[in-house]
DNA sequence: GGCCATTAAATCGCGCACTATATAAGTTAC
DNA sequence: GTAACTTATATAGTGCGCGATTTAATGGCC
């Protein structure tokens, strides 16, 4: 609580930050991530790590561009993730045979068991978010409907 | 470009992924990241760099906790942010007289001038955004509301 | 005064996310 | 077949974002 002498400037400028969209995204972004901090601290995972066990959950045997592909995420930020996460021995990482560029990404049995371990997961996040499915759905197509937007420059 | 062999999945499980709103807010606070690290290049500055800015464009000598509160930040990612703006003669930073214990962060006349700079900014984001200002308030209002939710826990 | 709890910043360590670059495997052109 | 180009991953370095801890100043309370 800043107490005094700055009430009188919140409809001005203080505002401007406020109106902002972007802020708007950036700062529930990081609401998000706090939720799933906490959440996913049983599963001892982080939330990108979340992500491309998601991705793996969906389909196996993945190469680590395709991975990123599919998370708008590139080698730099995945590479090391991946290796934590085998190190974890949730994933297997093996070169293909046919091109030795690329490297496959395998769930592990461990990795394959963790995923009844999230089953409740999504429940607990919606219950979080105090929105109701159809807002959540619509708020969710605004927003990839704003990347989109943003992605095609 | 993943070419073949994994269309026939899209239907099922790959939209799981999709169908989040967590991804969603996550991916398209990244694509607008990359919108702002283009545009902000000139200015030398992060978006958090710029966040803070904003705030002390708004309302000067503010002390950490103070902006902290505005962005949802804490000491530990502010205190290094400050001192790189510090570094840049943005800021100044100066315990308080009245408590020690507090770090007084003020815009220098090179951190006052940079506003004119960015004033061009937020109509570009507008634009690259491709959305009316009527769906971005909307959207941003949502966003809060969200937010507003997930932080109440 | 002296002790204790509280508060404000700073520090440490870790994990992204990204730019730029490197390495190495594959492909094409000649 | 080899030089030139392209592609897939990895590495290096920077800057957040945060949990956990530390340091130092302040405010009671006796």
């Amino acid at each position: 609580m800043t107490d005094h002498n700055d009430n009188f400037e919140q409809d001005g400028d203080l505002l401007a930050l406020e109106s902002q969209l972007c802020f708007a995204l950036y700062a529930t972004q990081l609401s998000m991530s706090k939720l799933y901090r906490r959440l996913l601290k049983q599963l001892e995972l982080t939330y990108p790590q979340y992500l491309v066990m998601q991705v793996l959950w969906q389909k196996d045997h993945l190469t680590v561009s395709s991975i990123g592909e599919r998370l708008s995420l590139d080698s730099a930020t995945l590479t090391p993730l991946l290796k934590r996460l085998e190190s974890a021995e949730l994933v297997r990482r093996q070169r293909t045979r046919e091109d030795e560029r690329q490297v496959e990404v395998s769930l592990t049995d461990r990795g394959s068991a963790l995923r009844e371990k999230a089953r409740t997961l999504p429940a607990e996040v919606e219950r979080a978010s105090g929105c109701s499915t159809s807002e959540m759905k619509a708020l969710r197509d605004q927003l990839n409907a704003l990347k989109q937007n943003l992605d095609r420059i």
